[in-house]
DNA sequence: CCCTGCTTGTGACATCTGTCACGATAAGGT
DNA sequence: ACCTTATCGTGACAGATGTCACAAGCAGGG
C-alpha cells in the first residue's frame, strides 16, 4: 500500500490479469511473483511492487492465491462495471474489431456499432445491427455504456468524439491515427498502428 | 545534441512527422515549437527537447522550416530504409490491416502476405495473394523485407516470430494479445487494444 | 547599425518509474 | 517447539523522463 501504482503498471495488471485467466485451472492454487514474471516479460519485483499498491495479498513462502489473484485483479481494474462498449465507425478495421474474440474473453461486450454511411446503415455484422450514428445518444443511455471504441477516419475523429461524450460516453478508445482533444475528466486510450511501425523502423536504423 | 532521446520521445517523432506530413503545403514555411506542440497534444519545451536530441536545425525567432524538418525527422526514423513489410495472419485484423490506408501514406508497403489456413492460400485480397507460410524465408529474403506484422492468434504467435526471425526479419509488430520472446538484437513492438481497454476501464474506475 | 520581439537550445530541477537487497513472515517437517 | 525454506513487502537507491526558466541568437524595422 505503499506507493502509487505507475501508469505502466496499470497495463501490467491487465497483464496479470490475462496471464491467469488464460491457463485453465489445471495449475497449483498459487504462483510466485517469480513465475508471473516469467509469464509476462518482467521481473519478481516488479509483480510485487505492482500488486503491493493495493495492499497485501501474498502469502510469504508460498506467493499469491490464484482465484484470489484474479478476483482482486478484477476488483481493482473495474472489470465488473464496464462490461459494454459501443463502436462507432465498421469500416475493415471496426469491422475485424467488432469479430475481435480477445474482447468478449475479456468480458468485454460490444452492444452497439454505428457508422454514418448510409449504405451501411441496417445491415447486419455479427450479430448487431450497424445503426445510424444520429442514434448514438439514444443507445448509449439505453445500453449504460461507459466506454467507445472508435475507428473512423483520422479527420471524423474529432466530431465522433465529441458526440460521444455528449452521449455520456467516459472513456474512449481511439483507433483513428491522429490525436483527439477531450476534457480532463473523460479519459481517452490511443492505439495508433502507424506510430508503432515508425518506433519499429526507428529501432532497426539505430540498433 | 545534449540528451539521449527517451523512449517514448521516438513516438513523439513520429507524430510531429505525420503532422508535418498531413497538412497541405499551403501553410506557412516555418513552424513553431509552440504550434507542433498544440497539434500533437504536447509541451513546446518537450518539443524542442526532442529534436534537440537530434542536433539544431530550428531558427531563433522563427521556429523550424517544415521542409526541412520533415526531411530531418524521415531521416531521423529511418523511413527510407524500411519501407517493404510482410503480414503473417489474415483474419479479420489482417484483412484490415491490409486493406489500412495509414500505412501506405507513411512509406510502407505490405509486399506480401501469408497464412496457414489451406482454404485461404491463393486467395487474392487488395491485390495481394495469400501464400503459404512456409514460403515465408523465401519471400522474405527476395523482398529484402525487414519489418513483419503479425495477426494471428495469440497461440500462434509464438511459432510464428520464431519463424520469421529465422527467414531474417529484424522488427515485428505483434497484434497477437500475447507476450513473445525474441533475441535481443531483434526489435519488437505490442499492439494490445484489450490491454488498453482494460487500462481505459481502470482509469474510469479511478477517475 | 542597433534595438525589439520572438523562439530556440539547454542547464538545473522535479517527478516518475524501475531495481536491489533484505528483514519479516508463513508453511511444513522433524 | 523450533528450524528450514521459500517468498513476500518495502525502504533506499538509481535511472529515465518531463518541466521550467533563461541566456543566446536570428530577423526585421527604424
Amino acid at each position: 500500500m505503499s506507493r502509487k501504482i505507475s501508469s505502466t503498471g496499470i497495463e501490467r495488471l491487465a497483464l496479470y490479469y490475462r496471464y491467469l485467466t488464460s491457463v485453465n485451472g489445471s495449475e497449483e492454487a498459487f504462483i510466485s511473483s517469480e513465475k508471473l514474471a516469467k509469464a509476462v516479460e518482467h521481473t519478481a519485483a516488479q509483480v510485487r511492487r505492482d500488486l503491493s499498491c493495493f495492499g497485501t495479498f501474498g502469502t510469504p513462502g508460498r506467493g499469491y492465491n490464484r482465484a484470489a489473484l484474479e478476483a482482486k485483479l478484477s476488483g481493482i481494474l473495474g472489470k465488473e462495471k464496464c462490461r459494454n462498449v459501443v463502436l462507432v465507425g465498421v469500416g475493415n478495421l471496426g469491422s475485424a474489431l467488432l469479430a475481435y474474440k480477445g474482447f468478449q474473453s475479456q468480458c468485454y461486450t460490444i452492444v452497439a456499432a454505428f457508422d454514418n454511411d448510409a449504405r451501411k446503415i441496417g445491415k447486419h455484422l455479427k450479430g448487431l445491427e450497424i445503426q445510424d450514428i444520429r442514434k448514438l445518444s439514444a443507445v448509449v443511455s439505453q445500453t449504460r455504456a461507459k466506454m467507445a471504441i472508435i475507428s473512423v477516419p483520422a479527420d471524423a475523429a474529432q466530431g465522433v468524439v465529441d458526440a460521444l461524450i455528449l452521449a455520456g460516453i467516459q472513456g474512449i478508445l481511439n483507433f483513428a491515427p491522429t490525436r483527439v482533444v477531450v476534457p480532463e475528466d473523460i479519459m481517452l486510450q490511443h492505439v495508433d498502428f502507424s506510430i508503432k511501425l515508425d518506433r519499429l523502423c526507428y529501432e532497426l536504423e539505430h540498433a
